[in-house]
DNA sequence: GCGAGGCTCCATCAAAAGGTGGAGACAGAG
DNA sequence: CTCTGTCTCCACCTTTTGATGGAGCCTCGC
């Protein structure tokens, strides 16, 4: 019997990366690249054009991050099919993008087969989470939710804030920005403010990006 | 007249993204890509099995990081030329790479041309550092150097130790782990041991990799 | 040999951070 | 409506951290 043709959206910014996943998947029976972006807001964009079954996507885009390019496709065409393509980007990441509606994680290091195989899968209504990843989420499950105010004042410590500074950005007093911080640093479950700033690095909470001196 | 064929070598342990390099320059004519490696071992095999022009790769390897291939290689075979490929990992590892003698750093982002244009320029013995790249060797240019001991205990620091642990850690009394963290604060431009923290990682001082809870 | 720089340690002090317990306001869920 | 959780603030206390200014020792290079 004839099986349909899966036809698949490449969203992936470095360029190398991009042609050489499309080059990949061209040569293969059964799948077909219609289209491809290099960010986010041209992922929507080739979306509604192409319609495709699959959508590959990296969650590292400019301009628009693939997790929210993953909740607005849904939002229009909530039966879109995503399949997470990156390189570990701390947990917090994955977390969402599963969230948002993605079907499958995959890790750049995995091979050809297994990304072939996964999209079939995918196609097949399938959802697919390597045990590496499946084991991070289980982790990031156990532990509690931080609430907004305690995301705010985390974030302000992972950019080297004070208390006093943190108070006055947030326009609170010192006392509630402690109040914050030893909640958030049990929830954590650490026990000063620099583990606190490293967890919140390396768990994907804060993006590393924002390091790089904004603040004007 | 007759252009020798560039014999080249792909080190990058992420499957898709080493068989694209290697499927983009496969079509080229004049470069040839004689072999690959996906880990820091294998790359040195590789480079010894097939002495190629031009290697391309990636710091980030399984079992031997990127610089120190470099360094090695270039130990046994001065006149090796390397152009390092890779997302940005920190200016430390940007400064190291051409230390151990890369003559190009390029990052995954750049166009197949540009890569292309950056494998003939460095085979005509040419050097390419792209201004993004230049502007960060530059800043680091102007900071002081960390002595070892200090390097010590910024590391302990971004695990989270506090003065007394690291004193026990490192076997020296809390006063000189004090003298040493002045020091390096100074030394970072930073006021307190928190952003020291982040200043290394973002730096690629200390490593991510190394937080995942180690310490047996 | 001498100086520079690195490593070690000291004492002291002020500032910052963290721990505890309590409390009022307010919103949303049951 | 009441309960729960969040956000806000307070006071009080201990511990930690950072700043300062010495000081002795060792090694390397000049």
């Amino acid at each position: 019997m004839e099986q349909e043709t899966i036809r698949v959206l490449v969203v992936e910014d470095h360029h190398v990366v991009r042609q050489g996943l499309v080059a990949l998947l061209n040569v293969v029976d059964g799948i077909e690249v219609v289209s491809q972006a290099a960010d986010g807001v041209e992922a929507i964009a080739e979306f509604r054009k192409h319609l495709p079954h699959i959508t590959l996507i990296d969650l590292r885009l400019p301009r628009l991050g693939g997790v929210d390019v993953i909740q607005r496709v849904r939002m229009e065409t909530p039966g879109a099919r995503f399949i997470v393509l990156t390189t570990y980007d701390g947990d917090e990441d994955i977390y969402r993008a599963l969230q948002a509606g993605a079907r499958a994680y995959l890790l750049k290091g995995m091979t050809t087969d297994e990304l072939i195989a996964t999209i079939r899968a995918v196609h097949a209504g399938k959802q697919h989470i390597p045990p590496a990843i499946a084991q991070k989420l289980a982790e990031r499950m156990g532990t509690e939710e931080l609430t907004p105010r305690e995301n705010d004042v985390l974030e302000q410590i992972v950019h080297g804030k004070s208390n006093k500074e943190i108070a006055a950005e947030l326009d609170i007093s010192e006392a509630t920005v402690k109040t914050h911080i030893n909640s958030l640093l049990g929830k954590l479950g650490v026990t000063d403010r620099t583990q606190a700033a490293t967890a919140a690095i390396q768990r994907g909470i804060v993006p590393l990006e924002s390091l790089r001196k904004p603040k004007p």
